[in-house]
DNA sequence: ATCATGATGTTCT
DNA sequence: GAACATCATGATG
């Protein structure tokens, strides 16, 4: 299976989003490798874009996406879950692709490995998900997804015909709550549901009740 | 199927 | 201190 050409993601990134889905994530461990076929994606557009965690500038933990693009971009949140990233756009954009739902074509014992309670369609079905089934945490940050020995690859799949290609809001950001960079496969059911953000409410309240 | 809620800790203000 | 690109679970229809 051919490996994705870093020109694949040296583009606007809201038109790589959609043009990844069918195509091919494999991450090999010494455990094994799990192929992942990616049915739902967000794309976030640098410093101009205010749900982008490139919004406020460059920092420690958003570096990966200055930089050039077919890197990963891996984020910890939530105090115990990794989401991942495939950084687009030419050098210095910080814009880049977050991987929210795929099937699982291969490897699926390693993944049921790592999510033992999980139904086969629930495997990588949200994005923290889909790093648990892959194996995906803090030592695959910044990897190159274009390189054809790396343990982290990009594959050319097998492209969503475009027909079935959706567009909506992206999921769970405060900001910028009505672009519609969320692309999926119509009617796969890989897709995550779509949750809007709710603010997390406080233990105690302030006013006086209770 | 939906809804509400608690868990957890890193990052940024 | 507050926010956070979430998930599992338990209640309910």
């Amino acid at each position: 299976m051919p490996i994705l050409p870093r020109e694949f993601f040296d583009r606007p990134v809201e038109e790589v989003a959609p043009a990844l889905l069918g195509q091919i994530l494999a991450h090999r461990t010494a455990e094994g490798e799990v192929l992942l076929r990616l049915t739902e994606v967000e794309a976030y557009a640098g410093p101009l874009d205010a749900a982008s965690h490139a919004y406020r500038g460059r920092t420690a933990r958003n570096a990966v996406m200055f930089g050039p693009p077919g890197h990963s971009y891996v984020y910890f949140t939530y105090g115990m879950h990794f989401c991942m990233n495939l950084v687009c756009g030419e050098d210095g954009d910080a814009s880049a692709v977050l991987l929210r739902a795929g099937e699982v074509i291969a490897g699926g014992e390693l993944a049921a490995t790592r999510r033992p309670r999980s139904s086969v369609r629930d495997l990588a079905r949200g994005p923290a998900r889909l790093c648990q089934a892959m194996g995906i945490g803090r030592e695959q940050y910044g990897l190159d997804v274009c390189s054809p020995a790396g343990p982290l690859r990009a594959l050319a799949g097998e492209p969503a015909d475009p027909a079935s290609i959706m567009a909506g809001p992206r999921t769970g950001v405060t900001g910028a709550k009505e672009t519609p960079w969320r692309f999926w496969i119509d009617g796969d059911p890989s897709v995550s549901p779509y949750r809007a953000h709710v603010p997390k409410r406080r233990k105690a309240t302030a006013d006086g009740r209770g």
